[in-house]
DNA sequence: ATGCAAATTATACACTGTAAATATACAGTG
DNA sequence: CACTGTATATTTACAGTGTATAATTTGCAT
């Protein structure tokens, strides 16, 4: 029932999750710190440490949480797309991009440094794996290629993550825009795989 | 002659520079502290405060040093190239991409979000600008294209970004396969552009 | 009810950025 | 040369951070 302030919170981890999310969206990484978001649970300064082991545990459930975010947008893309590979692989680059458009920082915490040791968290480098894989499924659907897959899907991706970095980072135009980049450049990549 | 530790350091911003880039380099953004710097250079805590406002003063430093670093190497890669701007454009992917895992930790600080306001410091500015109007410069001697020439140079630019970016975090193979990848796909995005 | 384990707090320390006041050395004037 | 102003560097101080250790409270199984 919690009456009032009850010791025991009953879903810390939850509500630390949940304002760390909040923090980092408006003042990015910095802002997220262990004992901001234990102020911000109304709970003291080490409470937070029987949930993540440290900061860097913190930095990871957060990312985890937003990989699977990731994935959810990018499967609800391709549900809404026409059928084929072509036209899923057009609307998953642009659901990817917004994605990074509408989640700037976490999706900079999801691929910062601040997670250099990404193996020593099992949950976040299986949900971290999602995204590829899938789209490695998507170009296997294409047929031939003039070049081989895997590399096509490196460059599918890298040049969807860098177009929303550097849409974020201020280094392109109009963010409206950027989706039609998006779309347009991986059609453009699709046409010059084509064999012909 | 700077006989025994004077009280006048003599360069010390150079000396703050390069230690400062030093500790970078291993480390991460998080080990560059202020303190930190200042201690490699036998100073006290607060004289960098005399070269530089603040930490973010120091960071943004730093980074228009990277800039300039990495223009000077996509321009001594353009001129061992072959003539013709096809051969640029692949030479300077390469480039990109070689500087990037060269300098992964550069690089990261460079495009970071600790650089949010990069208009408060114009030779940031100068410098970050420098190495996208070469490619936008390259772009326009390829002729007639199937894009637009603005797009064109943002997926040339987004592709080095993100497979770079892919590559220092981990999520890519082999770091020499990566640079056969940055050529493969700068020419694979030439040959998809060319008009048939 | 009783005892144990989990959840939470209190206290403490080293580290950071940085504000304020102070000391030192140098460069130009008379 | 003395003198003074200015740039350079130091000392001291404070708030905020991550986190180690130990004490405390609570809920649950027995």
């Amino acid at each position: 029932m919690a009456t009032s302030a009850p010791y025991h919170h009953g879903d810390l981890r939850t509500a630390l999750l949940a304002a760390a999310l909040a923090m980092l969206a408006d003042g990015g990484a910095a802002a997220l710190t262990l004992r901001g978001v234990a102020r911000a649970a109304g709970v003291s300064a080490m409470a937070p440490y029987h949930h993540f082991a440290d900061r860097a545990a913190l930095v990871a459930a957060v990312a985890t949480i937003g990989f699977e975010r990731l994935y959810a947008e990018k499967l609800a893309a391709l549900a809404a797309a026409p059928a084929g590979p072509r036209a899923a692989l057009i609307a998953g680059t642009r659901a990817y991009v917004a994605f990074i458009l509408a989640n700037p920082e976490l999706y900079r915490l999801m691929k910062g440094s601040e997670l250099a040791d990404r193996r020593a968290y099992p949950d976040l480098a299986a949900a971290a794996a999602l995204p590829s894989r899938k789209l490695a499924a998507l170009i296997a659907g294409l047929g031939p290629l003039r070049v081989d897959a895997a590399m096509a899907a490196e460059m599918l991706w890298a040049f969807a993550h860098g177009l929303g970095l550097l849409a974020i980072d201020g280094y392109l135009g109009n963010h409206a825009d950027v989706l039609a980049r998006a779309e347009a450049g991986a059609a453009a990549l699709l046409d010059g795989w084509a064999v012909r």
